[in-house]
RNA sequence: GGGCUCGUAGCUCAGUGGAGGAGCGCCGCCUUCGCGAGGCGGAGGCCGCGGGUUCAAAUCCCGCCGGGUCCA
């Protein structure tokens, strides 16, 4: 932070406005008053006064609010810029759209792809689920809110405006919602993240931190010399205006309701306080009251948990003079309702933006949120579904949605119901635990909520009830955190260690399957060119194989691979620097992978058309035999819809249709498409390819064919859910396909042939051999029984006396070792003693003692000595096996003698 | 993406190296004028799949498949 303080004395707008630069006595921190004040006035410096007492001339609504935003940047020539998804399809650093300079990141930000105007204004939603545990107690904190921001990019070349403007922006804008720059206090406060860091002020009125005005101009740097927040950064060559103007803030401070979920979703409120068990009315002036003195406590205050909310609660019980009980009567139930309030706000924005809950990855996000809805709509014994408040929501919101109501119901029912199975099932495990050991341990706990997903306070009840001991963990949730302890990711291995230039890529034209180039590197066994037709792995196309020719001697290419826009390939074989090469593709290959990339595209268009907009793609894998396509889905298709999705892929490769691919602007391609342009992932540059396949239109860097119809035919293997809401579709395209229907047809020929019927008859045969085989098994089971039965009486007649023991010895060369074992329990529990051997396949032994001092499993110890073998088992019966064959006069000398020694 | 956890009878689950179990459900018989309840008996298992270790695997190890769950 040292080497900062110019960047804010810079900003000639303040002085000459009248503001004055103060160290705040209670915080230390720089700030800037045109009023004199005498403290920086952000909590906890200060606190709230703005609640009963609105700082605005009049009073907003969200929509009234946003519009006002916008448009007052609109009239000073910024242009209005739609708002972006909250699922941040276009990078893969982050699932969650967190600020508005998030869509702009990382290319234009750095640089390389012009803004999509210059300057903007827009308003974002924004989630962020960090505050998770505070949403609902401080009066403050929404996991989703509307981030409001005017943004200019500046570079060496061209400035649009910087730190004074921004400034002057704000403290007109203020101005004209009825705040006199004398009420607003800029606080000076460096801001770092997402690898960008810069000087910023915070504007704060009435206490509270409307609009936060960074001046990006630093990036991460290992050799940077400024020191935010223990990392290096350094100046960077762009420098951004990025603001964030909280919405919501501005609604709140607009309209001075004790929390600012009042004033911007009162109607959810109220339709939960009229549907729940809450037994007090809101609008009482004392609950009123309450509120209000908790917000305003709650603002000076950070992190609300363990002892940080004891203390909110019990200055504010002081404040009114209430008891604590009192107090917690009214205040719980209320931090319930409104954290369903705003939970169900952010599904409403998940689900409709195209997020599919899931058990892993940006999905488990949306269920997270999901079951803590319908955990408080459980505690608050809510009678309605959390559709009919996210019905609400979206009326108040009025915005546009990708996904249908329907469709957004139609997934919460679903959530709901699992939600159901995952609390059923997990209540009896707990009964289990606690009838096994009457008590409940901290690993329980830990197991409970970490592997099965219960949480805490359920097995708690239910212990209570039950009036079992419990091993509660104080540190319950360090603990989890411990569990789950951060792996730094591996990093890709790198094959170059030298410098080229970004390669030529003539494979983007898919009809070059012969080139000439020229050798400009040479790395253990790679070979770099100056221009290359081979299609390195990418995309999840598989790489080309084929030849280089070189003084008529074809060297194959065994790998193909892209390293930072250099294509490198594995050779077996010499060249050198500077050489002339000939390059040959394999076609076959190539043509295989073209079509099933083609494929994929009309595979995507048909899965979209069936099943909705909202199956985005998760991944996908072009092969040689198979392709597959991984989608967000909530259930797997049924067979019907399977049929209908490969029906209407094959519809588009009859149509044969012309494939067409062009380099666009990246913001032209983006306005015209929108985002799902990136269903293959988000390539970098600022021209982008597009590719269009039949209806389907995708940034995309693969071959392709030149019309649908050369795909030939589309043949989905199988479909399968890799996990919850990604379903997986295999297939096969053209030679692919006949080759997978030519193996089906084998195997189902060969299966026939061996059971000799029709293959037709096959699942019927099929069925009754197994019916069969299972009754045979039973009756085996039955006649081994029977004949152990008599087999024993026959032994027992058999028999010899050793001081006054029966003795039986047998070897048999055809019993199976089952047999042997259920004779040996029949003849122990007659009380005799004595050995069964059989050698079919090997020898196996069984030794049995109906008595007492005889431990069978010393005898078969013995016996295994002198055939080379071992076993164990019980003390009335003892298995083994061993390598040599003994004959009854052997078993009969080691069993006597063994008993002699016994004695 | 990473961790944990579970696949055993129609269902819910015990068993964790040496003959596959319980409860509920199902079928039959007894009891009843009949139903229910109760008593007695019975049917129902590739112990998820494939390898390995072992004399011996539902049980231990590895891989795969399928579910659940937590974290990022």
């Amino acid at each position: 932070m040292e080497g900062m303080e110019e960047e804010y004395l810079d900003i000639t707008f303040l002085p000459e406005n009248g503001f004055e630069r103060k160290k705040c006595p209670r915080c230390g921190k720089y700030y800037w008053t045109a009023n004199n004040h005498e403290i920086c006035h952000d909590p906890p410096c200060g606190s709230y006064t703005f609640i009963g007492n609105p700082v605005f001339k009049k009073q907003f609504d969200l929509n009234e609010m946003r519009e006002t935003y916008l448009s007052f940047f609109e009239k000073r020539d910024h242009e209005r810029v739609e708002r972006y998804p909250v699922v941040a399809r276009w990078r893969d650093d982050i699932y969650l759209t967190i600020a508005s300079i998030a869509d702009f990141q990382p290319f234009i930000t750095s640089g390389v792809v012009p803004p999509p105007a210059n300057p903007l204004t827009i308003s974002q939603p924004c989630i962020r689920m960090d505050d998770l545990d505070s949403v609902g107690r401080t009066g403050r904190h929404l996991t989703l809110f509307e981030m409001m921001a005017h943004h200019a990019f500046n570079s060496p070349e061209k400035e649009i405006y910087w730190k004074n403007k921004t400034v002057e922006l704000c403290t007109q804008l203020l101005d004209e919602l009825g705040v006199p720059k004398e009420d607003v206090i800029y606080k000076e406060e460096p801001w770092a993240g997402g690898g960008n860091a810069g000087p910023c002020l915070e504007a704060i009125v009435g206490g509270l931190e409307l609009a936060t005005l960074v001046f990006m101009n630093m990036e991460e740097h290992p050799d940077g010399d400024i020191i935010i927040k223990g990392e290096r950064y350094r100046k960077m060559a762009n420098y951004i205006v990025d603001t964030g103007y909280g919405l919501e803030r501005f609604v709140w401070a607009s309209q001075g309701t004790p929390t600012v979920y009042d004033s911007i979703f009162p109607e959810v409120i109220d339709e939960i306080i009229s549907n729940s068990n809450i037994a007090f009315d809101v609008n009482d002036e004392k609950v009123r009251k309450i509120i209000g003195e908790s917000s305003k406590i709650a603002g000076v205050m950070g992190e609300l948990r363990g002892k940080a909310l004891y203390d909110l609660r019990k200055n504010v019980a002081d404040k009114l003079n209430l008891e604590a009980d009192e107090l917690e009567s009214v205040v719980k139930p209320l931090e319930k309702i409104y954290a369903l309030a705003d939970h169900t706000r952010t599904v409403l924005f998940m689900l409709g933006d195209g997020l599919i809950p899931s058990n892993a990855g940006a999905g488990y996000l949306a269920r997270l949120m999901i079951r803590r809805g319908l955990r408080l709509a459980e505690e608050l014994e809510l009678s309605l579904k959390l559709y009919d408040l996210i019905d609400i929501h979206r009326k108040i919101i009025q915005m546009e949605f990708m996904v249908p109501s329907t469709t957004i119901q139609e997934i919460l029912n679903l959530e709901e119901k699992r939600y159901r199975t995952t609390i059923i099932k997990g209540t009896g495990m707990i009964q289990r635990t606690i009838a096994k050991k009457h008590k409940i341990e901290k690993d329980d706990f830990i197991e409970f909520y970490d592997s099965h997903g219960i949480p805490a306070e359920i097995a708690l009840n239910i212990a209570r009830e039950k009036n079992v001991e419990v091993e509660f963990p104080e540190d319950f949730y360090s603990e989890l955190a411990t569990r789950h302890v951060k792996v730094e990711k591996k990093k890709a291995k790198k094959h170059l260690t030298g410098k080229y230039p970004e390669t030529d890529k003539l494979y983007y034209d898919s009809g070059i399957l012969e080139f000439e180039a020229n050798v400009i590197g040479l790395e253990n066994g790679y070979v770099i060119l100056d221009k290359t037709a081979f299609y390195p792995e990418s995309g999840g196309q598989d790489f080309d194989t084929g030849y280089i020719i070189y003084n008529n001697n074809k060297i194959p290419v065994k790998k193909v691979v892209e390293e930072d826009g250099v294509v490198i390939h594995g050779i077996e074989g010499e060249l050198k620097v500077g050489e002339k090469i000939r390059g040959l593709i394999d076609k076959t290959r190539r043509y295989r992978h073209m079509r099933h990339h083609s494929a994929t595209h009309i595979l995507l268009y048909a899965i979209q058309t069936v099943i909705g907009k909202h199956a985005w793609q998760s991944g996908a894998r072009k092969e040689w035999d198979k392709a597959r396509l991984d989608v967000t889905h909530f259930e797997r298709p049924d067979n019907e819809q399977i049929r209908k999705i490969e029906f209407i892929a094959n519809r588009e490769v009859m149509a044969n249709k012309p494939v067409t691919w062009e380099w666009m602007d990246r913001i032209k391609a983006e306005k015209m498409y929108g985002f799902r342009l990136y269903q293959g992932g988000v390539p970098p540059g600022s021209r982008i390819r597009v590719v269009r396949v039949s209806e389907d239109v995708e940034a995309c860097g693969g071959t392709h064919v030149t019309s649908t119809g050369e795909i030939g035919v589309i043949k989905i293997l199988r479909v399968e859910s890799i996990q919850d809401g990604v379903i997986r579709f295999e297939y096969a395209a053209g030679d692919a396909a006949l080759e997978y229907i030519a193996a089906e047809e084998d195997l189902i020929r060969e299966a026939s042939s061996v059971l000799r019927v029709e293959p037709s008859k096959l699942p019927k045969t099929v069925s009754r051999f197994f019916e069969e085989w299972k009754e045979q098994k039973k009756e085996i089971e039955r006649l081994t029984d029977e004949i152990a039965t008599v087999k024993s009486r026959l032994l027992k007649e058999e028999s010899e006396e050793y001081n006054s023991i029966k003795i039986v010895t047998n070897v048999s060369d055809n019993a199976e070792m089952a047999e042997l074992v259920k004779i040996g329990r029949i003849l122990a529990s007659d009380g005799l003693v004595g050995v069964l051997v059989t050698v079919k396949n090997g020898v196996k032994v069984v030794t049995f003692s109906g008595i007492k001092e005889i431990d069978a499993r010393d005898l078969i110890k013995e016996i295994g000595k002198s055939i080379k073998g071992s076993g164990g088992g019980k003390p009335e019966l003892a298995q083994g096996a061993g390598q040599i064959a003994p004959t009854k006069d052997e078993l009969i000398n080691i069993l006597f003698s063994f008993l002699r020694r016994m004695k």
